[in-house]
DNA sequence: TCGATGCGTTGCGAAGGATGCAACAGTCAT
DNA sequence: ATGACTGTTGCATCCTTCGCAACGCATCGA
């Protein structure tokens, strides 16, 4: 809607494949050289953009600032995270938290067995959508005519024989996970790895962030994996319970 | 230098804070809600900003992605990272790799004992610049006024009674750091981890990035890991050689 | 040593796009 | 039902951005 932003942020993802320097980002936008520059020199100021020694501009540390600071503020993450982390301590397996946002799922939380670390390593990447427990979870609740629309714009990739094949197919595991109300994905991204998972809801009863276990096949068996279910269950319905009862008046400042 | 895109811009700090109305953005700009309006729309279609259920803005997934591309191209973390797995199969400790840029450290890759995790949780926050052995590297060698400048900027907060005092005892630490050629921090940022690091040098002699290795005292003395100095160097150095022996020639396309 | 080519940069007039206004629509609370 | 609030749209005005051309500067080759 706005021209000028618009272009300045279409650098952005240019940047983002690897450095460029002015000629090429002026090229890819189609526009003056000099308009080029004054929008680099904007993104420059805020930070987002980062000229090295070789002139050369490639995105800039402010972007993890703002990333960082951006899923550090979600709600549910802060609301979930004890939750994930004694579930965890329990049962010792890997925990993740994810969300849905525009065709896109993506992890806002990791708890290791080890120790609790944050890691984000897999934001960003396309996320395993088709196959992974969450995914199917979050995507199960979404309104028919859009579910049935992202289903048909997917890709399949088949990661093993075990993954999902095509939409028709996508489709009916989500009946089926939103019928039972968990899901699993069971050697279908990679083949040692099996997950479960269960759906955290908001006060109005839809699906606002999604759980899952996972663990390698050669620790626990899937029968094992799945008996761990309830715990799994139990813990979502607490954290939606948390979620939906704390209002969320932020009463700062 | 661009009215429109800084204003576009200042919208992302602005929401990092936590998720704000159309109103809310509009005031903070200092400009009418249409023109936030269409500032946002504008920064949704890139997906940098996400409208929730109840209408707020917050930051996007667009985001993630392009901060997780940005880490993953920079050419000094992928030749590194070998190089710190190595290290750290034989030592076992954490060891960061870490860049300076614009008055800012941030850290772009981490190996943990256990497994080989990249974890960021740390990008973004203030990094302890005046205490980090990988600060005090990058930092000692800077151009003379740049590094007076930015010491004189910084606040130095008294982490532990170890931690740097001010800009004179900074100023101090990073001369010698530039002399020895390696780094300490030992107990200036937690009082019980202590860290050794290495610069990594560029062909031209300067400082790119530099790496350290950090383990608590209860395991280690800092005798003990200051024994661990030349195998950190050698690593460093082999980085070095690597990133300035291989031409930059992405013959890509 | 000198000219040539390529890059980033600057100042400028023109025009295109962004701005703020005012009016509308929808929602919620009273 | 009525009011207040928020988000939204269309529009005329003016500011801001745009592309041009010329410049400075480096690198390269003769």
């Amino acid at each position: 809607m706005s021209q000028t932003v618009d272009r300045a942020l279409s650098i952005l993802p240019l940047l983002a494949q690897g450095p460029a320097d002015l000629g090429q980002v002026a090229d890819r936008l189609g526009v003056h050289k000099s308009t080029a520059l004054r929008l680099l020199r904007t993104l420059h100021e805020h930070g987002l953009v980062y000229r090295q020694q070789d002139q050369r501009y490639r995105l800039g540390a402010r972007l993890f600032a703002l990333a960082q600071e951006a899923v550090e503020n979600l709600d549910i993450r802060e609301i979930a995270h004890p939750h994930l982390a004694a579930l965890n301590e329990r049962i010792g397996h890997t925990i993740h938290l994810a969300v849905y946002e525009e065709g896109e799922v993506l992890y806002i939380d990791k708890v290791e067995s080890r120790y609790p670390v944050r890691m984000y390593s897999r934001i960003g990447k396309p996320v395993a959508i088709t196959v992974a427990a969450v995914a199917k979870l979050l995507l199960a609740d979404l309104p028919e005519p859009e579910r049935r629309a992202l289903a048909g714009k997917l890709d399949y990739p088949p990661y093993t024989p075990r993954s999902t094949p095509n939409a028709t197919a996508f489709l009916k595991e989500l009946a089926t996970v939103r019928e039972q109300g968990w899901a699993t994905d069971l050697g279908g991204h990679e083949e040692s790895i099996n997950c479960v998972g269960a759906p955290i809801r908001g006060a109005d009863g839809r699906v606002v962030a999604a759980m899952s276990v996972s663990a390698p096949n050669v620790v626990v068996t899937a029968e094992e994996l799945l008996s761990l279910l309830p715990q799994v269950r139990r813990t979502a319905d607490a954290i939606s319970r948390e979620y939906s009862g704390t209002s969320p008046s932020k009463d700062s400042a």
